[in-house]
DNA sequence: TGCGTCATGTAACGGGTTACATGATTAT
DNA sequence: ATAATCATGTAACCCGTTACATGACGCA
């Protein structure tokens, strides 16, 4: 149940509604680590309260209510963060897609990895922006930024797709006889 | 719905029993692409020979049943195959848990990180030895070994994680202030 | 003969998705 | 006024996990 402690580990950063919360995941977190809509993050709020692990710490306009971590729910995410499974589970469609690629001819391989170059070459781009954006505005000699390091993972890892899905292409060309200007 | 696409996928190549599907998955699939046991992929096998998608060829010893892709299946794969999302949903825990490394303080998320770099080298080295052998089996000029892409894909992201890992370990201890020699 | 592997299933439960539903506030 | 955004929820269904369950075959 790794959705209850994304969200601990949000709250832990700073209080905020499930409204907020939806956002960060479709912002933040779900191109790359979670993936979670308002109708499952709203009652799993309501069950983090109930279990004392979050509390409302506002109420706003239009019913809005600001959750904040509890102690409870900081010695909780501690513990989830301290033990890790010894496998991790993956499911990943993209990947799966990847791998039955052998089943297309050349032709459609090419036009499943074309789009694949393109779009993590945009990721890439949004994602040094971004992060370039926070690398200048924080102080050279500022506390150990323990978010950057994620950042920096997702970079590596749309490099890496958009470094593999050209070499695949250039691969296909080759093996094919093909030769492109 | 992606797990009928992989046995779909898995039976294309050639035809196999759920006893043989559920290896493929645990051996190969697993690690990087998609995750199913027994208890999920023997019900499916039946739901797909029920729509006609795959069929029994073969019955043998211990009640052992050998599925084979009809027509049918290969259409359903292709389409599928042809149509991939505008997004893909993601959820990977240990990126998760990479994520909200910054609720921890640097002792504990180096004590995560030595691990994570220790464990991706280990894949790293059985992945390229397997990759290398069938290399070194297959004849040079051989028809485009589609598969052999995924394989690298696998390969690319494993050192991408392990690369991460050793420069996030750095990054922690360098504005930890520490050094190691 | 007994252990390991091959081989297949069922049932209850929990997590996640899709679809349905409502209403307040703010900006134009 | 009215559209966009903010803000929260419920219910049915499907997929996946955990636990339970059984038995045949091959080898030492």
């Amino acid at each position: 149940m790794s959705l209850r402690h994304a969200l601990l580990g949000l709250l832990a950063e700073e209080p905020a509604s499930g409204y907020d919360l939806t956002g960060k995941f479709a912002r933040a977190l779900q191109r790359y680590a979670w993936h979670a809509k308002h109708n499952q993050i709203y009652p799993e709020l309501t069950r983090l309260a109930g279990e004392g692990l979050v509390a409302v710490v506002a109420e706003g306009a239009r019913g809005r209510r600001t959750y904040a971590i509890t102690d409870t729910g900081r010695a909780e995410l501690r513990n989830w963060m301290l033990h890790p499974p010894d496998v991790f589970v993956v499911r990943n469609e993209f990947v799966l897609r990847m791998f039955l690629l052998s089943t297309l001819d050349p032709d459609e391989a090419r036009a499943l990895l074309r789009p694949v170059a393109e779009e993590s070459a945009r990721e890439l781009a949004t994602l040094r922006e971004s992060i370039d954006r926070a690398d200048a505005t924080a102080p050279p000699t500022a506390a150990p930024e323990l978010s950057r390091l994620v950042a920096e993972y997702g970079l590596r890892s749309f490099q890496t797709m958009h470094d593999w899905a050209l070499w695949a292409l250039d691969r296909i060309d080759q093996a094919d006889g093909r030769r492109e200007p």
